[in-house]
DNA sequence: ATAATTAAAGATATTTTTATCCTTAATTAT
DNA sequence: ATAATTAAGGATAAAAATATCTTTAATTAT
């Protein structure tokens, strides 16, 4: 559904909500880890959505990335926006430029309620609940092998 | 959500499926402009999906591609088997491996019903209930600027 | 001030996806 | 038989996505 780079994304900004803090910042390692991404990789993606304000960071000792209360507060999709993706949720899903209710693909009537229900999903999650039900032991983003 | 072959697969076997028969085959010419899609990359596609025996096609004068009436009872998800890539509608939102109700990731029990919509669409509706609704001319399949 | 730590930035490499082109094979019509 | 038509197959190219590595800048601790 989305590409490997908008998957660690999400991943990684969730697992730093769930984690990090202002005075508790995690480093580039210990999040790709966690969330078995590559390491480089995911420091280029934490740079772009450090750039797009998802995301804080400090450089220097005791330095990393951590996410703001004011940023928490930011749905799902505001990951999507950053990295440029957020037109998966609105797109037709036989990728017809101009799909709509009067010219409408075959699979529109029976799509556009899927659709509207993930836009909703990614619209009200917030990256706070996202992460609050890690904390809650309920569910995971650890993707490591053991 | 889907690349961008899978959906000219999608596009292109539902055009097929309306337009042709075994009396009357389409070229890929003319196949290509209608649903906009390059040439020859099209070309490509068509030709797994034939190796694949979704489409059926015959060289030579009078040639081109056309679907049996067998192929058109097969479920939308058989093209994206064809094209290797059913698992995007199984997939976890995150990309997580492990995913499931036992370790669910933080989207899972809310993606879960989206999902299972989303594998339903494409199980239930055939090639052909696809392609007779453009024939009512209630859909368009037709992705041609003018 | 100096050294150590950590992310930012830039350059480059690799892989995958998308796309084109040319030749071959099959089929049909003349 | 020959020529024309059309898809199949193979080779190659171009673009985008994924990934790595090296240098620089900021910050902190000594």
């Amino acid at each position: 559904m989305f590409s490997k780079s908008t998957e660690y994304a999400l991943r990684a900004t969730i697992y730093i909500a769930q984690k990090s803090s202002e005075e508790n910042k995690l480093g580039i390692k210990e999040i790709s880890e966690a969330i078995d991404s590559p390491q480089s990789f995911t420091a280029k993606i934490l740079q772009s959505l450090t750039r797009e304000n998802i995301v804080s960071s400090v450089r220097g000792p005791n330095g990393g990335f951590y996410i703001s209360e004011k940023a928490k507060k930011l749905p799902a999709r505001s990951i999507l926006q950053a990295m440029g993706e957020a037109e998966v949720l609105e797109k037709c899903v036989l990728g017809l430029k101009k799909c709509s209710e009067v010219q409408p693909c075959p699979m529109h009537s029976q799509y556009k309620s899927i659709r509207q229900q993930l836009i909703q999903l990614f619209v009200t999650k917030t990256i706070q609940q996202l992460a609050a039900d890690i904390k809650d032991g309920i569910v995971f983003i650890n993707n490591k092998k053991k």
